[in-house]
DNA sequence: AGTAATAATTGCTAACGTCAATGAATTCGG
DNA sequence: CCGAATTCATTGACGTTAGCAATTATTACT
C-alpha cells in the first residue's frame, strides 16, 4: 500500500462490495447489456441464482436497472428481463496529453462522451501540463453541474512507458519526460483519484469493453494511424502490457521498402510511409506544393490526383503488411484500424485488405479487418475507459 | 460434454478434488518447488492457513512430500519445511509426430524424461501414424514396467492448426491432414486418455512450467529453429493461442533480404535464410559441395570456413531482427532461442544479440535473450507437459 | 533458560455459490 | 378461455472455501 499525498475529500460513488464473480456479472451487463440474467449465467458459467444475488445489490444501489424492453417474442415461457447499466449513475473524465494540447472528455458509465474540452499548451513541462489538465478538468466539471457529484475519477493518458500502479510516467520520448510522478502532481490539485495510463493501452481497454471486444471477441488488435503509428493487443481475454510497459511498436517494424530514414534513425520503418505525417510529406514532395495539408490531400486523393492516391496506396500496403505480421504472430479475430483520414477512403481499404490477404498465413487470414474513423476524442475516451474498468473491478482507481 | 468412444478402462491416478486456489498452490510446488508454505502464501496472496489446508490432501494422497532439506540457515524462527512434488507419483507420455517419425518420451511429474523411443514411418497417413504412435507408446509402457500403472495420459503434438478441446487436427500442411479426429483414433487403441496439441503450443507450456517461466517470468517468447522456424508466445501469464489455433508464424515474416523465394511462395521469409535447411542449402551452393550436412557445416563454421560462417551470420541476423519484431510488439521479459545446431556457436549468438539490440525499441531492448540447445525429445516432452498441466488443472486430460 | 522471531496448524466464522424447490409470466393447444 | 408446457427469476438450505486470530512448533540470540 502506498500513501497518497492528497486523499480525495469529496465522497464519490462506490460500488457495493462484490466478489470476483459479481464483478464479472456487472462487466457483462456493462459491455453486453441490455442482457437478461439467463444469458449472463450461461456466459459466465454461474448459476442463475448466483446472478440474481449478484445483481440485487447493484440494482439497489442504482447502478443497474431493468431494461424497458422485455421478452423474447414468439417464444413460450416467461419473458426475459434484460438488465442494463444506469448510464447516469456515474461520471468519468479522461484526458489525453499530447506535446501541444490536452484533450478532455466527460463520459457516463457506458463511456458515452457527454462533453469535450480541448486546450492547447505552449510547452509541455510537467508543471505546464498539470496546469492545463487542471483547467480542462475544471471546465468539464463546471459544465457537468450536478453530475460532477457522480464523478468517480480522472484518467490521464500519455504516450510512452507508464507505470500505472505507481502513477509515474517512466519514459515518454514525445514529451521528453523521465520518471515524472504525474499522478501525485495531479491529485494535489484535482481532489479526485487520478489514474495514469499509456495512451494505446487505454484505447485498447476502451475497445475491449466498449468497442470490438464488447461482444464476444476475445482477441483483437487495434492499429492507430496518426502522426505516429501504434498498436494495441488484446489476446486471450487480456490486454497485453509489455513487461517493461512498452509494446505495440508497430510503426517501427521494418516493412516499408522506399528506403526512407525514420526519426528513430532506422530505415524502412512503417511510419516512414504510413503515418499521416509521412503521407503529407510524400505528397508535398511529389507535387512540389508545400501548402498542402492532410485535408487538402484527402480531397485530392478522392478526386483521383495520382500523387495523392499513390501515397495512400503505399501507406495502405505498409499497413496491410504490418497487420499481417501481427496476425501471423498472434492470430487475432479482428484487426481494427483507427485512422483519422484514411477510414473513409476506398482505395486505401482495398489495398490494405489485398495486401493483408496476400501476406497472412493460413488461418490467420480469417482475421477480420475493420476500418474506422478516429477522432482525437477517442484517445481521451480511452483514458476514461481505463478508469471505468478500474471502478468496476473495484481496484484502487489509481 | 462430449461422449468419447473409448472411455479408458484402466484406473489412473487422480488428484484429490481441489479448488482453483489449491490448484494454484500445487502449480507453485510443481514449478517452483521445493518451496515452503510461507513463500507459496506470499506469492499467491493466500493466507498461510489456506496453503496448509490445500497441501494436506495432496500430501495425504502422495503427490506432494516434505523436502528433506530444511530451514533457512542463520535465521531465527522456526525453519521452513519446503514442499516438493513426488516425481514418481505419476507418469506421462508425450509423442511428437513429424512427417517421417514419431518421437516419444516418458516423463515423471516434474517433466523429467525417463525414457525415449523414436520410430520412423515410411508414410504419414493417419492410419500409419496411429500404428506408429501405438508402437511407440507400447514400447515405452513395456519398459516403464510397474510405473506404467501411474500413467495418467498421453500427449500427442503435431504442427498445424489443432483443436485440442475436440482432439481434432484441423489442418496440418506438413502432414497433409485436414480435420483428422486423431484423439478418437488413438483412444480406440491406447486405453488411456489422449491429448492432442499443437507442437509449438505444447513446447511453450513446457517452457512455462519447467523452463524459463518456472521462476517468476510472466511473459516470454520461444523461437524454435529447425527445418522450419516457429514461435511460441507466453504473455501476461497465458500461453497465446491464436483464435484460429494458429499463431507464431515467425518463420514467414518478410525480414530476410536475400531475395530468396520461400516454399510458401513469398519472398524474403525469415525461413529462407535462417532455418537449418536454408543454412545447409546456402553453404552447399557457396562451396559447391552437395555432400555437406548440418553436422559437417557446423564443423566448418567452427573451423572458420568463410562460407559457413557467413551463412550462420546471415541466419543470425534474420533471427535477431525477427525477435526484435516480436519484442517490439509484445515486450517479453525473455526470448529463448531453441536451436539444434546454432546454440553453441559464438558468432551466431553475438550476431543475434547485436542485431536485436540495434532493432529493439526503447524498453523492449531490456528483453533477455537466451540460446539453448534443442533436441527432438524436447518436442515430445512438450506434449507430455501439456498433459501434466491438464492433470494438475483437473481438466479432462483430453 | 528465557526471549524474540518465524513457520505451521487449528477451530471458528463469514462469504459465496450451488442445488432444488418454488413462484412468475408468457405461448400454445384444445 | 383455461390448463399445460415452457422459460425465467427468486428463495432458503447447504456445503465449500478462505480468512482471522489464537495456538503450537522450532529455531537463534543473549
Amino acid at each position: 500500500m502506498i500513501r497518497h499525498p492528497a486523499e480525495p475529500t469529496v465522497t464519490r460513488p462506490r460500488l457495493p462490495p462484490a466478489s470476483p464473480a459479481a464483478i464479472d456479472v456487472l462487466t457483462r451487463i456493462l459491455t453486453s447489456g441490455p442482457i437478461p440474467r439467463v444469458d449472463i449465467a450461461r456466459q459466465t458459467g454461474l448459476s442463475q441464482a448466483a446472478v440474481t444475488k449478484a445483481v440485487a445489490p447493484l440494482v439497489e444501489a442504482g447502478f443497474v436497472a431493468l431494461d424497458g424492453a422485455r421478452g423474447r417474442p414468439d417464444a413460450p415461457g416467461r419473458p426475459v428481463t434484460p438488465l442494463r447499466v444506469v448510464a447516469e449513475s456515474v461520471t468519468f473524465i479522461g484526458v489525453k496529453i499530447t506535446a501541444d494540447e490536452a484533450i478532455g472528455v466527460a463520459t457516463d458509465f457506458g463511456a458515452t462522451i457527454l462533453d469535450t474540452e480541448h486546450r492547447r499548451m505552449a510547452r509541455h513541462t510537467p508543471a505546464q501540463v498539470v496546469r492545463t489538465v487542471q483547467a480542462v478538468v475544471a471546465a468539464l466539471v463546471r459544465r457537468l453541474g450536478e453530475r460532477a457529484e457522480q464523478l468517480v475519477g480522472i484518467g490521464v493518458s500519455v504516450s510512452g512507458d507508464v507505470d500505472t500502479a505507481h502513477g509515474i510516467v517512466r519514459d515518454s520520448p514525445k514529451l521528453g519526460w523521465h520518471d515524472v510522478a504525474l499522478r501525485e502532481l495531479l491529485e494535489e490539485r484535482l481532489d479526485r483519484p487520478v489514474r495514469i495510463d499509456n495512451d494505446v493501452h487505454a484505447l485498447t481497454i476502451a475497445e475491449q469493453w466498449f468497442g470490438v471486444g464488447a461482444g464476444d471477441v476475445d482477441s483483437f488488435v487495434i492499429v492507430t494511424i496518426g502522426s505516429g503509428i501504434g498498436c494495441g493487443l488484446y489476446l486471450n481475454g487480456d490486454v497485453v502490457n509489455g513487461s517493461f510497459g512498452v509494446s505495440g511498436e508497430l510503426g517501427h517494424l521494418p516493412l516499408a521498402d522506399q528506403g526512407l530514414t525514420c526519426e528513430c534513425g532506422r530505415v524502412d520503418c512503417v511510419e516512414t510511409i504510413a503515418s499521416s505525417a509521412a503521407i503529407v510529406r510524400a505528397v508535398q514532395a511529389a507535387t512540389g506544393r508545400t501548402d498542402l495539408d492532410m485535408d487538402a490531400i484527402v480531397e485530392l486523393a478522392h478526386a483521383g490526383q495520382p500523387d495523392a492516391v499513390a501515397a495512400f496506396d503505399r501507406a495502405a500496403t505498409a499497413i496491410g503488411r504490418a497487420i499481417a505480421v501481427v496476425a501471423n504472430l498472434t492470430g487475432p479475430e479482428v484487426a481494427v484500424i483507427e485512422g483519422e483520414s484514411v477510414a473513409d477512403f476506398d482505395v486505401y481499404e482495398t489495398t490494405v485488405r489485398k495486401t493483408f490477404a496476400a501476406q497472412a498465413f493460413g488461418a490467420a487470414a480469417q482475421c477480420r479487418i475493420e476500418l474506422r474513423p478516429h477522432t482525437f476524442d477517442a484517445w481521451a475516451r480511452g483514458a476514461a475507459a481505463s478508469v471505468i474498468r478500474s471502478f468496476v473491478r473495484q481496484e484502487d482507481p489509481r
